[in-house]
DNA sequence: TTGCTCCTCACGTCACGTGAGGTGGC
DNA sequence: TTGCTCCTCACGTCACGTGAGGTGGC
């Protein structure tokens, strides 16, 4: 019989320990006296200890020990256990790594940039969206503004005309993907509701078309704010950190107007604020990269 | 300004966790209904919160992400705290791999002895024990018991010449690591007091010598309890459990006698409990095994 | 007798989840 | 006016670490 000092000496555990195991009934010393209340442990219990922290190292936490250590569980049953705990911890490595790849990314951005990024890009899923929108292709760059404001007040009259009113954020789609100074792709969007969709169904007119936005598992984000012409730099980031994490867009970029409509005179444009969405999907392998 | 629940919506978090980062300091919501107590949430500080959501996602803590919000943080710092969780994430990794890898291991042992092995072998380290011990080499294991007896008797009569007292365990070293029967090479010993060592430097006489046992650094060990002649199988778990992760036996083999002397008659050799362990040292690099 | 060991509360940890009980806002 | 949203406590989580305050044992 020993006292708990020594029995902890023994197990090399502290003593805190063997008294909460006694707590939870893991590990009730071997007899407790009754006038002193002190704890006293025998040699076959070191055994038993042993066992309860090799469990503990395999990741178990104290109450599923408890069962474990049940004598008459079958063997299959422990194998049954400790494979779901293999597939747990398989996981759990996983993750490991994609954190770790994440710190080495934004190590790699801060050593080639020589400052830290203003852009936190995030990845979010979306709904499905239904807008009201009107596209064209713009000639040159020149027209880009012009257009921009044209298809806009087409699609707003559009939905005066309708009795419609906007229920989310205006967005201007980019289909062109890559950088082009000629030929681009847009589409002017305003968010409605899907009463809108019901009313009037597949309407289009004028220019303008009412259809839904599709959802997006992965969608890589990022918030701009700040002047309207810098927005590229919103842009740079994301494609950036789309690439690095192993990502390849996979669909029209998004520019979520959350400032208000691009036609409304009182925008200070040196002062906006908007999100640009990137839907994308994975490029490599889970386990050669992230 | 949206409420928190809206705002909750848009960062993808939940109401509490908004409340929480109030509390705590990490977001204060940009205004508070002086009557209501409602918070309220600006566009601008939703970039705030996908920063925070991010650097969590490193696995940074909330009092950790509080420093690493301050704007006036150079990015060199940045750069060194990234580097620190890198390094603390690949020893995580790590961790977790040595983890994954006693799972499996023991997963294959159930498989091939298709039940829970008794034994539970746990790496341990060891501190110098002054010893006086007698050592001889056995021809034939017929000899054995008679001369492992013969040698106990000459230590306990030298301790008694000398007033020694025996302060801890009986030990038997098996100094032929390979399994034979024939010259085995064994030594007996008794674990004493520093004092003793002092009073009696390097004695030796009638075949026991006194000296230290030297302390191990890492020491696989395994308690056996029960029939003495089946201390073999403790013996093989503990073989087993070196080979499968990763070690090899780098000095003799020590067997503890928890139970007492093997010399007391009023043992029951069918129920004894001793420890059996083996001073191992890494065979394999950790990257490539644990 | 004096340290030494042991005892029982009980708070703290970390980032919220989860009710309980109550009140403004559309 | 009725739901709906929001509010503030406050307990629970997991495996102990860390005092506080007090008492047996060699």
């Amino acid at each position: 019989m020993f006292r708990i000092g020594d029995f902890s000496l023994m197990g090399q555990v502290s003593i805190r320990t063997l008294r909460h195991y006694d707590a939870v009934g893991l590990l009730k010393p071997a007899y407790i006296d009754r006038f002193t209340d002190y704890r006293y442990y025998t040699l076959e219990q070191l055994p038993q200890l042993n066992r309860i922290l090799a469990l503990k190292d395999l990741g178990f936490s104290l109450d599923q020990i408890k069962h474990l250590l049940d004598d008459n569980l079958p063997a299959s049953q422990i194998q049954g256990i400790l494979l779901l705990k293999q597939v747990e911890l398989e996981q759990q490595v996983q993750k490991e790594q994609a954190r770790l790849n994440r710190v080495k990314v934004r190590l790699k951005m801060i050593e080639q940039e020589g400052k830290v990024s203003p852009y936190e890009v995030i990845l979010k899923s979306t709904n499905t969206q239904t807008i009201a929108s009107a596209r064209t292709v713009v000639p040159t760059l020149a027209e880009m503004i012009y257009l921009r404001c044209s298809l806009l007040r087409d699609v707003y009259t559009w939905l005066a005309h309708d009795k419609s009113h906007p229920q989310a954020p205006e967005i201007t789609l980019y289909h062109t993907t890559e950088y082009r100074e000629q030929n681009i792709d847009i589409e002017m969007a305003v968010g409605v509701s899907h009463n809108s969709l019901r009313a009037t169904p597949s309407i289009s007119s004028n220019n303008v078309t009412l259809r839904d936005l599709p959802a997006v598992q992965t969608m890589a984000s990022v918030i701009h704010s700040g002047s309207f012409h810098e927005v590229g730099q919103a842009i740079i980031a994301l494609l950036t950190w789309t690439n690095a994490h192993g990502y390849v867009p996979d669909g029209a970029l998004r520019e979520i107007h959350l400032f208000g409509s691009e036609n409304d005179d009182n925008i200070d444009f040196n002062n906006i604020i908007l999100e640009m969405q990137l839907p994308v999907t994975r490029y490599q392998a889970l386990h050669s990269f992230e």
